[in-house]
DNA sequence: CGGATACTTGAGCAATATCAACCGACGTGG
DNA sequence: CCACGTCGGTTGATATTGCTCAAGTATCCG
C-alpha cells in the first residue's frame, strides 16, 4: 500500500473502466514525484527506465538538434500518459520533459508495463490511441510546417493552446501557463525574434495581449480565419 | 477458406509468434486486393472501412491541405500496417495511399480489429511499436522542418530512401520506384524546383544521378555528411 | 538596487518561393 | 512507326519571407 488513492486516476482517460482491485493494484506499484517549475520529469537519450500519468501541472516536451536548437514537441496537461518510451519500443526517451509550472506525477517503472497491460486490459487500446492522436498532430504539423508561413503558424499554435489550455480572463483566453516567446518559436519552428514582431503586429490590433510569458487571446476567431488562410488586413 | 497461405503474412513483425491456427484464422477473414501504379488504396477523410498490411508495392501516403495542396507523410512498403486508422481511434482515413508501383494487400474489415487483436495477443504490442517508430519518425521531420534548409532536408530523405528501398545499382544505389522531384519536394517541405536545382547541382558533382522519375545515389557518404551539416563545398 | 531574463525593434541580407519560359522523354493513337 | 500531346524536368529572373546581427528596453527576483 502505498497511501496512493484510487479517485487520484479512476477517471482518467487511460484507466477507464477499471475496477478498484485493479487501480488499488496499479497504485501499488506507482511511486509519486513533484517537480518544480523548470526541472525536468526525463530527459532526451537517457534510459527509459520510467513511464508516467501527469496528475497535475504542465510539461514542455522538447527534443535538442545535434547542433544545439531545441524544438517543442508538445506541451501535456493532466490525465495525459508521458514517457511511454517502453510502451513504443524505445530503451531511452525520444525528448525531455521540463515541468512548465510545478507539476505532479504518478511514476511507475517501465519493467512494469506489460504487467499493468495485463492488469489492464483497456489500456492497450488507450496507449494506442493515445499515439494515434499525436501521431496524427505530429503530421498535421508537417502539413503546417511543409505549407504555411510563419504568421499563420503562430496563430493555429496559439489557437491550439488556447484550446487545450486556455482559462477564461475578462480581456480574453489566458494561456493558462508560463510560456514565453521563445517556446513559441521552438513550437512553430521559428524564431523569437519573429514570434515577437508576430505578436506586437496582432497586438497593435486588439487581437492579443502579450506580457512576460503571458499570453491572452482577445480576438480568437480572428487567429483561427489567420490560421485557416485569410490574410491578416485590419478590420 | 479463403485461399490463402499463411506463408503469405507468418514472417511479417505484425503476426510475430502467432501459431497456424491462429494465422489461418486471421487470413480466413482477409481479402487480397490489387492496385495499379497511381491508383489509391484508401482516401483521406473517407470512412476508414478496412486497414492493410501490404504484401507486395510500395504505396506514397499523402495528406492534402484545404487549399490544395500536398504533403507526402511517408512511403510504406511490404510488411508494414497501413491504414490502420480504428486503431488509432479514428473512423475515417487522415491520408490518402496511392500505389507507387502495381501493389498487393491483405485488406480486414475496420470492425475486426478488436478480434483481430483477440486472436494476437501480439499485435497490440507490435502496432504499438509501429506508431511509436511513425511518431518518431513524425518528430525528426518536424525537427528538421524547423531547424534546417531545404539543401539538407533533401539530402536527409534521400539518405533515409536509399537505406529502405534502396538497390545496389551499378552507378549506386537506386532508389527503387519511380519518385518525381515533385515527390521529393512534397516529402521535404519545398518546391520542385528547389528539388531540381539541388539535384542538378549534386549532379554536377557526381554525388548522384537523376532522370526522370529516377534517382541514383551516387556517393551517399557525401549525402550523408551534407544532412549531418557539413556544407557542400567540392571535394 | 543590481543582475538576469524576457522582450522589442530596426537594418541588412541570405535562402527560398514565385513567375516564366523552355526542353526533352515517353507513350498513345492514328 | 511516326507525330504530337502530356508530363516531368531544367533554368533564369525576380520577389519576398524570414533569419541574423545588433542594440536597446522592460520586468522580475533576490
Amino acid at each position: 500500500m502505498s497511501g496512493l488513492d484510487r479517485s487520484l486516476i479512476a477517471a482518467l482517460p487511460p484507466f477507464a473502466g477499471a475496477g478498484p482491485a485493479q487501480l488499488d493494484a496499479v497504485l501499488d506499484e506507482a511511486r509519486s514525484v513533484y517537480r518544480a517549475r523548470g526541472s525536468s520529469l526525463y530527459e532526451q537519450d537517457k534510459p527509459a527506465d520510467s513511464f508516467f500519468v501527469l496528475l497535475h501541472g504542465r510539461l514542455r516536451v522538447t527534443r535538442l538538434t545535434p547542433d544545439g536548437r531545441q524544438v517543442v514537441v508538445r506541451f501535456a496537461g493532466p490525465g495525459e500518459l508521458v514517457g511511454v518510451a517502453v510502451a513504443l519500443g524505445r530503451d531511452t526517451y525520444p525528448a525531455t520533459a521540463a515541468a512548465a509550472v510545478d507539476s505532479v506525477a504518478l511514476a511507475w517503472p517501465s519493467a512494469r508495463w506489460p504487467q499493468m497491460l495485463g492488469l489492464l486490459p483497456a489500456l492497450a487500446g488507450a496507449a494506442l490511441q493515445a499515439a494515434g492522436a499525436r501521431l496524427h498532430d505530429a503530421h498535421s504539423r508537417i502539413v503546417e510546417l511543409s505549407t504555411e508561413q510563419v504568421e499563420r503558424r503562430v496563430a493555429n499554435a496559439l489557437v491550439r493552446l488556447s484550446e487545450t489550455t486556455g482559462r477564461r480572463v475578462e480581456q480574453g483566453i489566458l494561456i493558462d501557463f508560463p510560456i514565453s516567446r521563445q517556446d513559441v518559436a521552438e513550437a512553430t519552428g521559428t524564431t523569437l525574434h519573429n514570434v515577437s514582431r508576430i505578436l506586437s503586429a496582432w497586438e497593435e490590433r486588439g487581437w492579443v495581449k502579450g506580457g512576460r510569458q503571458r499570453i491572452v487571446i482577445c480576438e480568437p476567431h480572428r487567429l483561427m480565419s489567420l490560421g485557416e488562410g485569410y490574410p491578416a488586413n485590419r478590420g
